[in-house]
DNA sequence: GCCATTTTTGTAAACGTTTACATTAGCACA
DNA sequence: TGTGCTAATGTAAACGTTTACAAAAATGGC
């Protein structure tokens, strides 16, 4: 029952310090009488052994504590039934939501699930590389931002290695190799925008991510979309990057009420920095949304019970999850699909309290 | 420069759809015309080879893409270089800073991280115990409640097989055969009703997390002690669960603010249930901290940007995370300690402004 | 009790590395 | 040119599985 055998094949050298092994399918098979192959069978196709013998290794297995070495099999195998999730940050409470959907598929086909955090670097192609190249999973859902520079390594090389499929980050044209599911973060930033223009906004600011992060530029796009087509100018210094963290969203908010032409609405690219430039709206002795209206994105699980209730994007994030994992799927078991398709799931506009007209 | 190489050794079968084989040490060895102990060198210590030859190898790898096999790797070393991280959630606000803590000290010893999610189902001892055994990393840090319920295989098979240590969850009297460190959560929970009391609240509410979590249990024990020591009656339905999720602490809240004797002030197990609950308070139209206090636990980094701040117990997340991976880096390089010891990291009441005395 | 068939079991090779040990090459020095 | 020593390389076993194939045992029909 302890699953650990002394070594009984001991060099002279450690003879006295009597080395303890890990007990292997060998053991069982002496003790059960039977070979390797059998006692291989009886866990893998148990109906291929006849009852009699499979219960005499049963008996050997409890015996010995045995339980085989999943490092030998995926090795012997070529398959670890493991599938890699590689995201910005365990805490990012976006993330819940994703990644009950990848689990719920991933583990309804019998793999499981391994996460990697970038701790918010983006990823050079050759990390990804190594990861990929390690085979320490199946496949890799890539939820993190991938550096659009890079020396090319992972397109010629590691593409066709282990199949990988991106999720929620846009997906870079430079990395067309990848198939992606996502929402259409441009035009849900315009969608943002011009609900702001259609509540009498007009001075409206955004608070950006980080310059590498395609997403953010691809919400700021939306932004400056909406903007022009509205024939509104965006000042200089509205548009402020608040790295995505509370604290880089206070800085931010700070710098924009201080500005000449305080804006009186403010998108901030992601609902984490709305928490903040909400703050710090407060702070400054104004007024949410009487004074500056607030917009957010993502509609994580606080955005619902702040004060006001923040009125923000909705990403479908369970259901991302679920397609990313699909697709994954597909890749892995039919082999990499010709084209990398791109697959954009709807996103919403969650209407509720942070957003009013601007007062006079 | 492919990283991939048509077999050569083709069975009758598949000779015309020609497979693709992952390229090995073999082919490096062939086209560089050495042997693959060669190639193991030049890669492990390449000191040990001759220039010349090194450069010869040195190109084949280019030529060929090569990259050792990690899963080969790790199987015939016995050893991974990874740890395994099991966490209740990914989305978790509070563990940002552990994983911090963890992730620095495990890079600079020259592990890197693979974290598992429970899902919040308390892990059984079998489900950790297969962990344990599969040997896919060297040891596991488990942030993650384990149920004290269990065929105690765990203790008696796989305890000593691979190195675990416990973070922030308190370990339980069962188990300890396992190091933790954690605070003191129970004296933790005694600050924060004391500090309730010191400000003139007597009629507390505490809404607390699954049942099964022991760290849970060791919190409303603090609030049940102190409110014992103080010499305060707790009324039946002051303790309510809210499950330690927002919408949870919401239902728990319309129950405690319906309550014959409403409370002056609300406990919760930690931040997340707090911001339920002000929500909900807010919503019912009372002020916090004018009508009823709210004070939360872990102070997570949305503590201070709520409205108003919360007053909150505050764990040293980053310092767990670090003394978690001291202690199992101990375990795993000098064998288990013959005794699991315990460490308690200190804790911190920060006081902000979700507290204020009852109002009459 | 024997043959043909099917079921069950065993043998041995393979997966891609690392590494102890054996062998060979290189070099300095007589 | 040979001797001795060190440095460089090669050979082969091992890690714990799975699995094709061979061998043996069980079964059924006569």
């Amino acid at each position: 029952m302890t699953g650990w055998i002394m070594d009984r094949n001991l060099s002279k050298i450690d003879i006295k310090q009597k080395t303890l092994r890990q007990v292997s399918i060998k053991d069982v098979a002496r003790i059960a009488g039977v070979s390797i192959a059998t006692v291989s069978r009886c866990i893998n196709e148990p109906e291929r052994v006849r009852k009699i013998t499979r219960s005499r290794v049963q008996d050997a297995i409890e015996q010995t504590g045995y339980s085989p070495n999943t490092l030998a099999q995926s090795f012997r195998r070529g398959k670890t039934h493991v599938i890699m999730v590689v995201l910005p940050s365990v805490g990012d409470p976006f993330f819940t939501g994703v990644m009950s959907g990848i689990r719920s598929v991933a583990s309804s086909h019998g793999y499981s699930l391994l996460i990697n955090e970038t701790q918010f670097n983006t990823m050079t192609e050759d990390e990804i590389g190594s990861m990929v190249v390690s085979r320490l999973a199946d496949g890799i859902v890539l939820l993190a931002s991938l550096s659009p520079f890079g020396t090319g390594v992972l397109s010629a090389r590691s593409q066709r290695a282990l199949p990988i499929v991106i999720g929620c980050e846009t997906v870079s044209p430079e990395l067309t190799g990848f198939p992606g599911v996502h929402i259409d973060n441009v035009a849900a930033a315009q969608e943002a925008t011009n609900y702001l223009l259609s509540c009498g906004h007009t001075r409206i600011a955004f608070i950006s991510g980080q310059e590498q992060s395609l997403l953010t530029r691809d919400r700021e796009e939306g932004f400056r979309l909406a903007m022009r087509k509205a024939g509104h100018r965006i000042k200089d210094g509205w548009i402020a990057c608040g790295d995505m963290t509370i604290d880089g969203a206070i800085r931010a908010t700070q710098a924009l009420l201080e500005h000449p032409h305080r804006p009186t609405a403010i998108f901030c690219a992601n609902d984490e920095m709305a928490m903040g430039c909400i703050h710090e709206i407060k702070v400054a002795g104004l007024r949410v949304p009487k004074d500056v209206s607030v917009i957010g994105f993502d509609d994580v699980r606080y955005a619902a019970v702040l004060d006001p209730p923040l009125t923000t994007i909705s990403q479908p994030a369970e259901k991302i999850g679920e397609r990313v994992m699909y697709r994954l799927l597909r890749e892995i078991e039919e082999g990499r699909s010709r084209r990398a398709e791109l697959e954009i799931v709807p996103h919403e506009l969650v209407v509720r309290q942070s957003v009013a007209a601007p007062g006079r």
